[in-house]
DNA sequence: GCCTGTTGTCGCCGTTTTGTGAAAAGGGAG
DNA sequence: CTCCCTTTTCACAAAACGGCGACAACAGGC
């Protein structure tokens, strides 16, 4: 089997390298990021297929770095952070990473749960990679560099709908739930957050649809949610 | 979404209470276990969806637990062990886990790892094993998008004659009494939903079948009910 | 052919659900 | 503090849907 291939992203380079010198001793491929800009380029041009994230980095926070890729990508994410409080760990996990290790760590350690992660990996291989940008007709959304196009034309997008067109790009052709996408934007499910979907849905088909009265990308079904179509 | 079944093995009854009593707190259901061979004998006939396995078990190794649940099942399995010695994180998560916590241990962290779990869990069931998508003839019906198809064109239905699709796609070749029916659909069974059924059942052939006067998938019983034939 | 009980179809109207504009509330930068 | 952008709330109009009664169509028994 062939070893993964491993994107390190890591501003400190003594650690940087430790950390590559070991992966290197145990046949890892392997890439490098010495900041968040750095490591999103990486992610979406390369498609590594796990990534070890120190969350001190000099431009961005790492959790601002999880988030972002994970518009676009389930990659697992391990992170390598010297943060130990409670609050740093729990905020990675549920922005989305898939490990938390603490330094200073051990190499060990470290290389126990990369293999685990590759056992998970190899037995749900099946699920393909998702590229970084996505189009859809006139519609095009780039997500490693977080913004969205509709011909030449950028779509000035607040976050909250840039999110929800992620959601909805993400899953063309499928019927989302107002459950699950007031879950996946705001970790809950109230009867106002619905509400408010729906004024997030009008603004951003007034920013996407260029005929208001029928909708081309996004489709209402009644009672049940909404449904982003294949065009052309 | 209904939380999943968590399998508890601690033979330290105060520290399996306070996760009992976590879970509870947050909904999730749970079985417990005292030893080894109780998580074993709970693991297999109880089919939980995640497992805590505390490693100093009375009457055998924690990684031995491990080793005999990999014989047969996949299911996540997080230890939460008082030994923090890299030696003891290895073997175990080279045995088979999926995540190590080391006593003791914040409830906080253990909640978000079962987030990330649960996420992970959630995220390959739909992908993997269930056929998502019926198909009969020219008729598709794509549950896992919700939507169907006749040829190329969409069927637009409304939530009620799309259950009522369902229900009979599902039971291809069974005929479905009415009470049967209006029971799935509304829950309940008297003589006016009966006739309402007969309204939806027009509206979905109207969409569905070609000739009207000859149905082609849904055929009637007389004084019983409806059935959905094979076709070709 | 006629009768009876069952099924298919139509249109109406009340209810639910959705779309949308505007105003209030919240939040961050300067 | 103020300004500006975003999010949330509210109110109301528009649309879609479901339930119902009426009646036509149909099948089977005689």
């Amino acid at each position: 089997m062939n070893k993964p291939m491993i994107l390190v992203v890591e501003d400190d380079a003594p650690i940087r390298n430790l950390i590559t010198t070991t992966l290197r001793a145990h046949d890892y491929r392997y890439l490098t990021a010495a900041n968040g800009e750095g490591a999103i380029l990486e992610a979406s041009s390369h498609n590594p297929e796990i990534m070890l994230l120190d969350l001190g980095l000099p431009d961005m926070d790492g959790v601002e770095v999880i988030r972002r890729v994970r518009t676009w990508s389930d990659l697992p994410i391990i992170v390598i952070s010297a943060r130990s409080e409670d609050a740093d760990k729990i905020e990675a996990l549920d922005a989305g990473a898939d490990d938390y290790l603490t330094k200073p760590f051990s190499v060990e350690e470290l290389l126990a749960r990369l293999r685990v992660t590759q056992r998970r990996l190899a037995a749900q291989r099946p699920g393909g990679t998702v590229e970084a940008v996505f189009t859809n007709g006139r519609l095009r959304v780039d997500y490693a560099a977080g913004c969205a196009f509709l011909g030449e034309q950028e779509l000035h997008l607040t976050p909250s709908e840039y999110k929800l067109l992620c959601l909805l790009s993400r899953n063309v052709g499928k019927v989302l739930t107002h459950t699950y996408i007031t879950q996946q934007l705001w970790g809950r499910s109230w009867d106002n957050d619905v509400a408010s979907l729906r004024v997030f849905m009008a603004t951003l088909r007034k920013k996407l649809e260029q005929e208001p009265g029928s909708p081309q990308y996004i489709q209402t079904h009644i009672g049940i949610g909404y449904r982003m179509l294949r065009v052309e």
